[in-house]
DNA sequence: TTGTATGCGTTATCAT
DNA sequence: ATGATAACGCATACAA
């Protein structure tokens, strides 16, 4: 491993000179620098991450947390697509990323440890149970945080509109003339809750009643769950004309149970979806739903978070929504 | 941040102490051992990780790598998996995970010159253009790594049996009683050129030819393009009756292209995919698929990497190969 | 069994 | 404009 020594001694300086220079000290003649960043080159010098860490208190690295057990795994289009989007953008402000997680080998430490452990100048909460004490022992913390999809009020956010997504699935439904909406749900989280209100808040507003049997629980990213939910849905003395699922995927489940049944979409039933992954555009109907700008929210996450962390001073907590965008596709009848 | 300083204080004994005690050295009393760890556990202590990796040369990290370039990007659900559990066994075993590449902020630096900068104890590389010479340089390096469905035989590898995957879905195909058999395939890799070669013997073997325009480029995960190909196929003057896809999610281009052709699924076209992904399995009709296991090729690559980080004396290259599974769904009919 | 001394690679302070 | 020196937190060879 080629060292500043190296350097020093190549170019017959101090450590000390030579460090200034790479660092574009301003105190160094103009020629020395240039001298010491050829030679600097031609060694194929590259810093210590670890030494630098060391010193100065910043490991330019930042954590991204996926807590796995809420569901809300990588593998999941919509958080892997995030993951992504964090990565690029904080690589390109010069940053790595590292996972955190707690549990790591035989020691055990929570998030905010890990964090610390690692020396992260900040951390991305990409999905996570955010009740959870450890969570919010971490964005209480004074390590620099950004949280996806729910916000605390120390902390810089990026939210995904849930409440008027659903509100304009809603609407479209409404406008074709469905009165009779069924909403199936995910996991009660922050996300769930805002969509649901949102759902009971647009039905009463346009005059829709919503019985409680049209109500059902199952679990993102699982068709089978909804598969379920929707047999239950078509057992009812009242069927729904339009179902609502947790996710585009979900729905795939309840598009096998309805054919079981011999229905057609959306000729004897009509379906939204929701997140408006890839998979929903290229499905026969293609599928009607709210896409969710993944991309966006990573890349305006990594950059609320590396804001912070160079301008501690200057920085303010910030909530940003990000929009999202109506797909109609042709799995809603106009049945008005 | 309390360090083993502040332990050595509270406890009245040297920092070299705290050390050994904390790192179970065996010249260390019972007692006092025990007493330094209590301690250690009250005030919260925990190691830093950039003090030890530059004193010991060991980071427990480990790099991953993703060259997102060659479309094996994190969001594409098989890449995703594999990424889930070598970060899940990487962490059972003590190892935390950073994502490794080039173009770090405005300092270019190469894959290798990067896990030098973090100092990483090892590298995955799990999607890659593995001819581009930077690759080549990372892989022929010091640092241990291990690569995924590609093997350079200075360093172990863990791979799908691609050979054998396209084996079972011919002669499941060729069982059926289909005997015109087109295959669209992926951009040229090495994965790429094992399942074509494999189809290609295989076919030999039972006699089945293969007419120079049933083969067709498309890409990767993009249902467009298998889509286009489809299309093409079905102008042919004599048309396959079963058309092998790249991957699942492609099938879903050509799926589209068929009902477009008013053509149902199986009845008047045979498709088989690849991958097994879980959404192929809630299609109706059920996708006909060979899946490949990406957890166990995660944790498997994790536990080879580790390994020969830890032991670097005993170790030898190993190249693991990860059976998959025929899923036999009802995409393929029955023409005997 | 415990403590002392040293250095990993880097940056920062203060002299020169 | 440049250099000597200390310090970041930790682990280890060696001394006691």
């Amino acid at each position: 491993m080629v060292t500043i020594t190296d350097i020093a001694k190549a170019c017959g300086v101090s450590r000390a000179t030579v460090s200034k220079a790479l660092n574009g000290a301003p105190d160094i003649s103009r020629e020395t620098a240039d001298r010491i960043r050829k030679t600097a080159a031609d060694l194929g010098y590259h810093p210590n991450a670890a030494a630098r860490a060391l010193k100065m208190g910043r490991s330019y690295n930042i954590g991204v947390l996926f807590s796995d057990a809420t569901g809300g795994g990588i593998s999941h289009e919509y958080f892997s697509r995030i993951l992504e989007s964090v990565k690029a953008e904080s690589e390109r402000l010069g940053y790595d990323i590292t996972f955190i997680s707690q549990n790591i080998g035989r020691m055990s430490m929570d998030y905010y440890e890990h964090a610390k452990y690692r020396s992260c100048d900040g951390v991305v909460i990409a999905s996570a149970d955010f009740t959870a004490p450890e969570i919010r022992r971490l964005a209480a913390s004074e390590i620099p945080t950004v949280t996806l999809d729910y916000s605390f009020d120390s902390c810089s956010s990026v939210i995904s509109d849930n409440i008027r997504g659903m509100e304009a699935l809603v609407r479209f439904v409404h406008a074709k003339g469905h009165r009779r909406l069924a909403f199936i749900h995910g996991e009660i989280t922050s996300v769930t809750q805002k969509r649901l209100a949102s759902f009971r808040r647009t039905c009463a507003a346009l005059d829709i009643p919503v019985p409680g049997e049209y109500i059902r629980p199952a679990v993102y990213h699982d068709p089978r769950a909804s598969g379920l939910a929707t047999r239950e849905l078509l057992a009812l003395a009242e069927r729904p004309t339009c179902i609502f699922y947790p996710d585009d995927l979900s729905f795939l489940g309840g598009m096998t149970e309805l054919e079981k049944h011999g229905l057609s979409i959306p000729k004897d039933m009509s379906v939204v979806g929701y997140d408006g992954i890839p998979l929903s555009q290229v499905l026969r109907p293609r599928l009607t739903t709210y896409r969710q700008d993944a991309e966006q929210m990573g890349s305006e996450a990594a950059r609320l978070l590396i804001e912070q962390i160079e301008n501690p001073d200057t920085w303010l907590p910030r909530q940003i929504t990000a929009e999202g965008q109506l797909l109609e596709g042709s799995t809603v009848s106009d049945i008005g």
